[in-house]
DNA sequence: CGATATTAGTTCGATATCGAATTAGATAAC
DNA sequence: GTTATCTAATTCGATATCGAACTAATATCG
């Protein structure tokens, strides 16, 4: 064991491992990408499922801004987004009491039971891949994850 | 300890782990992305960086469809990328002595340079991550993410 | 209160990505 | 060896995403 210098030395011998990881992070995102939207009906992406469950998570009623946050993308890419949704009626937009320039998106029951079909419709793949890939492996890598994002979060100022 | 059951028996239940992992994937690929955009020059984005190092990795003379499959990106995308490139002279497309249907790349010095100096931009803020976040932490991870991108890789029949 | 600055959402133009169709060349089958 | 099939790359049309500019409403501040 090397004895222990300040808790991270910052080296710039460590930059391909950065790279790498990332790279893995990317590729691995791609291709859950992929497995996902097999499964969603054409027109329906990753993007549009997500809103869904976000407003499930942490209840309808949030405004596009605020949505826009979330996932951290631009304000246009929501309201196009929404405009998906809401044209085939997985959701409402509806004034927003406190504020008049603003809107409030709420689920539809469509909207609900659509997610619902979307999870199951995906369930066969993940089942698969836990045949192969133990489920704890990914629950251990988690808090790792989250720390890591937590702090590249607040980075981007 | 629980005692050790069949390798792993998939469960329903475990659904809402994969998703959060998934998820998690998700945002630390775009908070990345983002870093790593912020330091290219307007008009370059991760995808033309990414071909660059992988030329250099793999060595160049490729052909743009071995890129594609390389990146899993669609042949259309990956003659885009490659144009975007080319006007910028970072690759050199020529014939394929073998194959007069197809193309090889090749990275141009200048191609060489640009990504030298778009890493040595980059450090920086891998100084400040790390100053945060122990590079070893992402080391450990990345075994994990490689045994599971191979596992995926292999699902997308 | 009234002027200024900020904010929510949209429209618009640019670019990235994809799938379908096309063309030219290579491979396979008979 | 000729025909049929397959493959490499491009063009084209559709859609996703973004940033800049705009409009309307709210917040700030003197």
């Amino acid at each position: 064991m090397e004895p222990k210098g300040p808790p991270n030395s910052p080296n710039p011998q460590d930059l391909p491992r950065y790279f790498r990881f990332f790279n893995e992070v990317g590729i691995v995102n791609q291709l859950a990408t992929a497995m996902f939207e097999a499964r969603l009906p054409k027109g329906i992406l990753i993007s549009h499922f997500s809103v869904l469950s976000h407003l499930i998570r942490v209840q309808d009623g949030r405004t596009p801004v605020e949505l826009a946050r979330a996932f951290q993308v631009a304000k246009t890419t929501m309201t196009h987004t929404l405009a998906g949704l809401e044209k085939r009626e997985l959701i409402e937009m509806r004034p927003n009491p406190d504020d008049a320039r603003s809107k409030r998106v709420w689920l539809t029951d469509q909207g609900r039971t659509f997610r619902q079909d979307a999870i199951m419709s995906m369930a066969p793949d993940f089942m698969s891949l836990a045949a192969q890939y133990d489920v704890e492996r990914l629950d251990a890598m988690l808090p790792h994850l989250e720390a890591l994002r937590k702090i590249m979060d607040a980075a981007r100022d």
